[in-house]
DNA sequence: CGCCGTCTCGTACCCAGGTACGAACTCTCG
DNA sequence: CGAGAGTTCGTACCTGGGTACGAGACGGCG
């Protein structure tokens, strides 16, 4: 008995490109396709697939939010995600582990990959791009000591006011008056933003905010 | 006699799933794949084909300038290339449609839109995605003006390997070690870079790489 | 050949950015 | 009401980023 797979991507042509290298394998079907989160938590809900390939970056719900709906109180069965995104930013990769997806590839990462990984998700093992593990094995031997602590993606309000800001390339003097706060101020939301995107300058904020789309 | 194409784009994946895509219809044959720019010219010249699909964005050698060399001085024949990208730019079309494109798909666009446009482009016609037509439609009837585009970056290839580290994150303490020269030097080219694009800061800069296109 | 651009490195200085505390105020919620 | 989260501000300190010089080496080109 094959197994079966629910792909959820927002472009379609991504979406018909993953059906047709997985359907090169014999013991492989896609039995549908979903193109929101919440499509893809319907989906999952009602046709119960093996393996659900999950695209991190949709519109509305994304690949987050809709693997942590179906971790919660969606199927019986343990869940058996594999995310899929062109960027590797770690916050994305932690997120996804917390969610319950059990694979991470980046999109570039071949199509053998692909399969290889649809089987190890069918069988409840994990598979993870090879750049990726190399970049969490460094954070494990770094000790990586504030995620154990950290919630997934808790920004609150302000915090996203800020990271807004700093990804419009605006000067922590700037942003302290455009937001119309003290410069101190400033500086404590950018720590906080980023310990929890375990960022180490605000270039890198930035290119979360961009990865993320929530600037373009 | 099919239509033979060649498929440039630096994801793997996306090779894989164009070719299988294209490969469905009985009148298209895939004679190529190429993972950058250089090998997307060095291979048009060698092989000939009817239609080159190009992704824009590519390490190196991108997609735009690879037209511009195939359109120079590669092919007498007129060239037929299809310019694929997932972002719909609008800077992105005039570049590739003043390079000798005569194309332009969003990844998104579906399966059928990336053969119909292989089979208009055979035929040396255009087709392009029909979000995008609306926005050049939209260019046109508000008489299109404002341009604050730089159309030439005279970034020098050093310089360029700075900007990817800066949009990659990286401290000056790390650039100058991937890149192994000194700090000062960094700095430098940091400093000219910063001045070619007018940028205050290296936020900026990775703002700049993200908008053009040159990391994602 | 001399000129020019690029890449490289150096020194020195200044300041924005980042860290590490502490603390007050407001609001919600059990 | 007490607890917690969010926002705000303060002080002090240190590092990394940015600027302003100058200068040698290399290669292409008129």
């Amino acid at each position: 008995m094959p197994t079966r797979v629910l792909i959820a991507d927002d472009q379609a042509m991504v979406r018909a490109g993953f059906r047709l290298i997985l359907e090169g394998e014999p013991d492989i079907e896609v039995v549908g396709e979903a193109a929101d989160g919440d499509q893809a938590v319907r989906l999952a809900r009602e046709l119960r697939p093996d393996v659900t390939l999950m695209d991190i970056r949709m519109p509305g719900v994304d690949g987050l939010r809709a693997t942590e709906l179906l971790a919660g109180a969606g199927v019986p069965d343990p869940l058996h995600v594999v995310m899929v995104t062109t960027f590797g930013l770690d916050e994305n990769v932690h997120a996804a582990l917390r969610a319950g997806a059990c694979g991470f590839l980046l999109k570039d990462a071949g199509p053998n990959l692909l399969i290889e990984a649809v089987h190890a998700a069918a069988h409840g093992e994990a598979l993870v791009s090879p750049a990726i593990t190399t970049r969490l094995l460094a954070h494990f031997t770094r000790g990586g000591s504030a995620h154990a602590t950290e919630p997934a993606n808790p920004l609150t309000p302000r915090e996203l006011d800020v990271v807004k800001a700093v990804a419009r390339g605006e000067t922590n003097d700037e942003i302290c008056r455009s937001l119309v706060v003290s410069l101190p101020t400033v500086k404590t939301h950018i720590g906080a933003v980023k310990r929890k995107l375990s960022a180490r300058n605000r270039t890198e904020i930035a290119i979360w905010a961009w990865e993320s789309g929530l600037i373009r």
